[in-house]
DNA sequence: GTTAATGCAAAAACTTTGCAAACCT
DNA sequence: AGGTTTGCAAAGTTTTTGCATTAAC
Protein backbone atom coordinates (compact mmCIF):
# COMPACT_ATOMS: atom_id res chain seq x y z
CA UNK A 1 0.00 0.00 0.00
CA UNK A 2 1.20 3.41 -0.56
CA UNK A 3 0.64 4.94 2.58
CA UNK A 4 2.19 2.06 3.94
CA UNK A 5 5.64 2.71 1.58
CA UNK A 6 5.71 6.49 2.78
CA UNK A 7 5.93 5.91 6.12
CA UNK A 8 8.31 3.66 6.17
CA UNK A 9 10.57 4.79 3.76
CA UNK A 10 11.13 7.61 6.43
CA UNK A 11 11.04 5.25 9.52
CA UNK A 12 7.55 5.64 10.33
CA UNK A 13 4.96 3.07 10.85
CA UNK A 14 1.59 2.10 9.75
CA UNK A 15 -1.30 2.45 12.40
CA UNK A 16 -4.51 1.97 12.03
CA UNK A 17 -4.91 5.79 13.58
CA UNK A 18 -2.80 7.07 11.00
CA UNK A 19 -4.56 5.26 8.12
CA UNK A 20 -7.93 6.06 9.20
CA UNK A 21 -7.07 10.08 9.59
CA UNK A 22 -6.13 9.78 5.71
CA UNK A 23 -9.54 7.93 5.09
CA UNK A 24 -11.46 10.22 6.98
CA UNK A 25 -9.96 13.19 5.17
CA UNK A 26 -10.50 11.56 2.20
CA UNK A 27 -13.84 10.78 2.02
CA UNK A 28 -14.98 14.08 3.77
CA UNK A 29 -13.46 15.78 1.11
CA UNK A 30 -12.80 18.79 3.60
CA UNK A 31 -12.20 18.17 7.54
CA UNK A 32 -11.01 20.27 10.31
CA UNK A 33 -9.49 18.03 12.47
CA UNK A 34 -12.39 17.53 14.84
CA UNK A 35 -14.38 16.78 11.73
CA UNK A 36 -11.84 14.10 11.05
CA UNK A 37 -12.68 12.50 14.35
CA UNK A 38 -15.72 12.79 14.32
CA UNK A 39 -15.89 10.78 11.30
CA UNK A 40 -13.49 8.68 13.01
CA UNK A 41 -15.60 7.60 16.01
CA UNK A 42 -18.44 6.59 13.93
CA UNK A 43 -16.33 3.59 13.02
CA UNK A 44 -13.82 2.90 15.77
CA UNK A 45 -13.54 3.95 19.27
CA UNK A 46 -10.53 5.57 21.63
CA UNK A 47 -8.99 7.32 19.26
CA UNK A 48 -8.03 10.62 20.76
CA UNK A 49 -7.82 13.91 19.26
CA UNK A 50 -4.11 14.81 20.03
CA UNK A 51 -3.70 11.76 17.64
CA UNK A 52 -5.36 12.99 14.99
CA UNK A 53 -3.43 16.53 15.15
CA UNK A 54 -0.84 14.35 15.22
CA UNK A 55 -1.32 12.49 12.18
CA UNK A 56 -2.53 15.53 10.10
CA UNK A 57 0.80 16.97 10.50
CA UNK A 58 2.74 13.85 9.87
CA UNK A 59 0.41 13.29 6.83
CA UNK A 60 1.06 16.80 5.61
CA UNK A 61 5.11 16.60 5.77
CA UNK A 62 4.72 13.20 3.67
CA UNK A 63 2.59 15.56 1.34
CA UNK A 64 -0.97 13.33 1.22
CA UNK A 65 -2.80 15.95 2.79
CA UNK A 66 -3.11 19.64 2.30
CA UNK A 67 -4.84 22.46 4.54
CA UNK A 68 -6.13 25.85 3.79
CA UNK A 69 -7.32 28.08 6.29
CA UNK A 70 -11.23 29.12 5.47
CA UNK A 71 -11.20 31.57 8.14
CA UNK A 72 -11.10 32.19 11.87
CA UNK A 73 -11.02 28.79 13.54
CA UNK A 74 -9.40 25.59 12.81
CA UNK A 75 -8.08 24.53 9.30
CA UNK A 76 -9.30 22.27 7.49
CA UNK A 77 -7.27 19.78 4.90
CA UNK A 78 -7.84 17.70 2.64
CA UNK A 79 -6.37 14.62 0.51
CA UNK A 80 -3.75 15.79 -1.49
CA UNK A 81 -5.32 13.01 -3.80
CA UNK A 82 -8.45 14.97 -4.67
CA UNK A 83 -8.19 17.36 -7.55
CA UNK A 84 -6.61 20.83 -6.87
CA UNK A 85 -9.28 23.77 -6.23
CA UNK A 86 -9.79 26.94 -5.08
CA UNK A 87 -12.06 27.93 -2.67
CA UNK A 88 -14.19 30.64 -2.75
CA UNK A 89 -15.23 31.81 1.03
CA UNK A 90 -18.59 34.36 1.31
CA UNK A 91 -18.33 36.30 3.78
CA UNK A 92 -21.61 37.10 4.14
CA UNK A 93 -23.73 34.55 4.35
CA UNK A 94 -20.42 31.69 5.52
CA UNK A 95 -20.90 29.42 2.04
CA UNK A 96 -18.02 27.74 0.65
CA UNK A 97 -17.91 26.82 -2.76
CA UNK A 98 -15.20 25.92 -4.91
CA UNK A 99 -13.60 26.28 -8.35
CA UNK A 100 -10.98 24.86 -11.14
CA UNK A 101 -7.56 26.36 -10.86
CA UNK A 102 -8.09 27.52 -14.56
CA UNK A 103 -10.01 30.08 -13.01
CA UNK A 104 -7.28 31.80 -11.37
CA UNK A 105 -4.43 30.66 -13.42
CA UNK A 106 -3.84 34.12 -14.93
CA UNK A 107 -3.03 35.56 -11.85
CA UNK A 108 -0.85 32.61 -10.95
CA UNK A 109 1.02 33.42 -14.52
CA UNK A 110 0.74 37.23 -13.28
CA UNK A 111 2.81 37.01 -10.05
CA UNK A 112 5.23 34.46 -11.63
CA UNK A 113 5.94 36.85 -14.50
CA UNK A 114 5.84 39.67 -12.14
CA UNK A 115 7.62 38.62 -8.94
CA UNK A 116 8.64 35.33 -9.84
CA UNK A 117 6.05 34.11 -6.73
CA UNK A 118 5.19 30.37 -7.28
CA UNK A 119 1.86 30.19 -6.09
CA UNK A 120 0.28 27.13 -4.34
CA UNK A 121 -3.47 27.39 -5.91
CA UNK A 122 -4.83 24.44 -3.74
CA UNK A 123 -4.22 26.71 -0.48
CA UNK A 124 -5.88 29.25 -2.31
CA UNK A 125 -8.48 30.82 -0.26
CA UNK A 126 -10.80 33.79 -2.03
CA UNK A 127 -13.19 35.78 0.43
CA UNK A 128 -15.45 37.92 -1.04
CA UNK A 129 -18.79 38.00 -1.76
CA UNK A 130 -21.29 34.99 -3.39
CA UNK A 131 -23.67 35.38 -6.43
CA UNK A 132 -26.27 35.56 -3.84
CA UNK A 133 -24.79 38.13 -1.28
CA UNK A 134 -23.34 40.16 -3.71
CA UNK A 135 -26.87 41.96 -4.29
CA UNK B 1 -13.29 63.84 13.31
CA UNK B 2 -14.39 60.74 10.90
CA UNK B 3 -13.91 58.14 13.76
CA UNK B 4 -16.11 59.76 16.10
CA UNK B 5 -19.13 60.42 13.07
CA UNK B 6 -18.47 57.02 12.11
CA UNK B 7 -18.98 55.49 15.54
CA UNK B 8 -21.96 57.80 16.74
CA UNK B 9 -23.65 57.23 13.49
CA UNK B 10 -24.48 54.15 14.79
CA UNK B 11 -24.92 54.83 18.55
CA UNK B 12 -21.78 54.10 19.29
CA UNK B 13 -19.19 55.99 21.50
CA UNK B 14 -15.76 57.35 20.87
CA UNK B 15 -13.10 56.18 23.48
CA UNK B 16 -9.37 56.68 24.03
CA UNK B 17 -9.38 52.75 23.44
CA UNK B 18 -10.67 52.71 19.86
CA UNK B 19 -8.67 55.68 18.76
CA UNK B 20 -5.96 54.10 19.68
CA UNK B 21 -6.69 50.42 18.30
CA UNK B 22 -7.48 52.66 15.17
CA UNK B 23 -4.15 54.32 15.49
CA UNK B 24 -1.94 51.26 16.10
CA UNK B 25 -3.12 49.27 13.24
CA UNK B 26 -2.64 52.20 11.06
CA UNK B 27 0.78 53.08 12.56
CA UNK B 28 1.80 49.01 12.37
CA UNK B 29 0.36 48.72 8.68
CA UNK B 30 -0.33 45.05 9.68
CA UNK B 31 -0.99 43.97 13.27
CA UNK B 32 -2.20 41.27 15.11
CA UNK B 33 -4.71 41.85 18.20
CA UNK B 34 -1.23 41.23 20.56
CA UNK B 35 0.55 43.58 18.15
CA UNK B 36 -1.81 46.53 18.44
CA UNK B 37 -2.01 45.99 21.86
CA UNK B 38 2.12 46.22 22.55
CA UNK B 39 1.97 49.19 20.67
CA UNK B 40 -0.46 50.63 22.59
CA UNK B 41 1.19 50.08 26.03
CA UNK B 42 3.77 51.83 25.02
CA UNK B 43 2.01 55.28 24.74
CA UNK B 44 -1.01 53.91 27.41
CA UNK B 45 -2.08 52.16 30.31
CA UNK B 46 -4.65 49.35 31.68
CA UNK B 47 -5.87 48.53 27.87
CA UNK B 48 -7.30 44.92 28.17
CA UNK B 49 -6.58 42.23 25.37
CA UNK B 50 -10.55 41.77 25.63
CA UNK B 51 -10.92 45.50 24.31
CA UNK B 52 -8.55 45.09 21.84
CA UNK B 53 -10.62 42.21 20.26
CA UNK B 54 -13.80 44.10 20.66
CA UNK B 55 -12.33 47.60 19.18
CA UNK B 56 -10.90 45.38 16.32
CA UNK B 57 -14.31 44.46 15.42
CA UNK B 58 -16.43 46.66 15.67
CA UNK B 59 -13.93 48.95 13.73
CA UNK B 60 -13.93 46.13 11.04
CA UNK B 61 -18.00 46.08 11.33
CA UNK B 62 -17.89 50.26 10.48
CA UNK B 63 -15.11 49.40 7.41
CA UNK B 64 -12.22 51.21 9.13
CA UNK B 65 -9.69 48.31 8.97
CA UNK B 66 -9.70 45.10 7.27
CA UNK B 67 -8.27 41.62 8.42
CA UNK B 68 -6.37 38.62 6.54
CA UNK B 69 -5.04 35.04 7.03
CA UNK B 70 -1.33 34.90 6.69
CA UNK B 71 -1.64 31.53 7.81
CA UNK B 72 -1.44 29.93 10.55
CA UNK B 73 -3.13 31.83 13.81
CA UNK B 74 -3.74 35.44 14.52
CA UNK B 75 -5.31 37.19 11.84
CA UNK B 76 -3.67 40.36 10.63
CA UNK B 77 -5.26 43.55 10.70
CA UNK B 78 -4.76 46.67 8.43
CA UNK B 79 -6.32 49.94 8.13
CA UNK B 80 -9.03 50.22 5.58
CA UNK B 81 -7.30 53.79 4.59
CA UNK B 82 -3.72 52.13 3.53
CA UNK B 83 -3.41 51.00 -0.39
CA UNK B 84 -5.23 47.52 -1.12
CA UNK B 85 -2.79 45.33 -1.55
CA UNK B 86 -2.74 41.26 -2.07
CA UNK B 87 -0.06 38.95 0.02
CA UNK B 88 1.75 36.31 -0.94
CA UNK B 89 3.53 34.30 1.50
CA UNK B 90 5.83 31.88 1.23
CA UNK B 91 5.35 28.92 3.05
CA UNK B 92 9.28 27.96 3.22
CA UNK B 93 10.69 31.12 4.83
CA UNK B 94 7.78 32.38 6.13
CA UNK B 95 8.60 35.85 4.07
CA UNK B 96 5.70 38.29 3.04
CA UNK B 97 5.63 40.32 0.57
CA UNK B 98 3.03 42.56 -0.91
CA UNK B 99 1.80 43.39 -4.68
CA UNK B 100 -0.34 45.51 -6.16
CA UNK B 101 -4.67 44.28 -6.66
CA UNK B 102 -3.23 44.84 -10.19
CA UNK B 103 -1.78 41.31 -10.60
CA UNK B 104 -4.68 39.52 -9.58
CA UNK B 105 -7.65 41.29 -11.36
CA UNK B 106 -7.47 38.93 -14.05
CA UNK B 107 -8.03 36.45 -11.43
CA UNK B 108 -10.98 38.66 -9.94
CA UNK B 109 -12.48 39.12 -13.25
CA UNK B 110 -12.74 35.67 -14.17
CA UNK B 111 -14.33 34.44 -10.81
CA UNK B 112 -17.28 36.96 -11.83
CA UNK B 113 -17.65 35.94 -14.91
CA UNK B 114 -18.05 32.50 -14.13
CA UNK B 115 -19.24 32.29 -10.58
CA UNK B 116 -20.69 35.70 -10.17
CA UNK B 117 -18.41 35.90 -6.97
CA UNK B 118 -17.33 38.98 -5.73
CA UNK B 119 -13.50 38.45 -4.56
CA UNK B 120 -12.31 41.34 -1.76
CA UNK B 121 -8.94 41.49 -2.65
CA UNK B 122 -7.76 43.16 0.36
CA UNK B 123 -8.38 40.02 1.73
CA UNK B 124 -6.11 37.66 -0.29
CA UNK B 125 -3.85 36.02 0.79
CA UNK B 126 -1.43 33.82 -1.64
CA UNK B 127 0.34 30.92 -0.20
CA UNK B 128 3.58 29.11 -2.30
CA UNK B 129 7.41 29.57 -3.18
CA UNK B 130 8.87 33.17 -2.77
CA UNK B 131 11.75 34.02 -5.99
CA UNK B 132 14.47 32.81 -3.74
CA UNK B 133 12.59 29.82 -2.32
CA UNK B 134 10.91 28.34 -5.48
CA UNK B 135 14.47 26.96 -6.82
C1' DG C 1 -28.56 60.58 34.51
C1' DT C 2 -28.55 56.94 30.92
C1' DT C 3 -26.62 53.65 28.53
C1' DA C 4 -22.57 51.98 26.22
C1' DA C 5 -17.85 50.42 26.98
C1' DT C 6 -14.13 48.86 29.81
C1' DG C 7 -11.36 45.84 32.84
C1' DC C 8 -11.04 41.76 35.03
C1' DA C 9 -11.49 37.12 35.62
C1' DA C 10 -13.20 33.01 34.12
C1' DA C 11 -14.61 30.12 30.26
C1' DA C 12 -14.30 28.45 25.70
C1' DA C 13 -12.02 26.97 21.62
C1' DC C 14 -8.00 25.18 19.65
C1' DT C 15 -3.26 22.91 20.00
C1' DT C 16 0.61 21.06 22.00
C1' DT C 17 3.32 18.29 25.27
C1' DG C 18 5.03 14.77 28.81
C1' DC C 19 4.96 10.25 29.89
C1' DA C 20 3.72 5.43 30.81
C1' DA C 21 1.48 1.80 28.35
C1' DA C 22 0.58 -0.38 23.99
C1' DC C 23 1.70 -1.52 19.43
C1' DC C 24 4.24 -2.01 14.91
C1' DT C 25 7.95 -4.19 12.66
C1' DA D 1 12.97 -7.04 21.73
C1' DG D 2 13.23 -2.25 20.72
C1' DG D 3 11.92 1.91 19.28
C1' DT D 4 7.69 4.25 17.65
C1' DT D 5 3.04 5.68 18.55
C1' DT D 6 -0.86 6.13 21.33
C1' DG D 7 -4.12 7.73 25.02
C1' DC D 8 -4.65 10.44 28.73
C1' DA D 9 -4.21 14.35 31.31
C1' DA D 10 -2.46 18.62 31.86
C1' DA D 11 -0.71 22.87 30.16
C1' DG D 12 -0.32 26.48 26.42
C1' DT D 13 -2.48 29.72 23.09
C1' DT D 14 -5.74 32.53 21.32
C1' DT D 15 -10.39 34.43 21.54
C1' DT D 16 -14.82 35.14 23.81
C1' DT D 17 -18.05 36.18 27.52
C1' DG D 18 -20.36 37.72 32.03
C1' DC D 19 -20.68 41.26 35.01
C1' DA D 20 -19.75 45.11 38.12
C1' DT D 21 -17.64 49.51 37.50
C1' DT D 22 -16.43 53.42 34.76
C1' DA D 23 -16.98 56.76 31.32
C1' DA D 24 -19.15 58.93 27.08
C1' DC D 25 -22.83 61.62 25.82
Amino acid sequence: MELQERLRARGYRLTPQRALVLEAVTTLGHATPEDALGWIRERASGVNISTVYRALELLEGLGLVRHTHLGHGAPTYHASTTPEHVHLVCRQCGGISEVEPDAVQPMVEALERSSGFVADVGHLAVFGLCKECAR
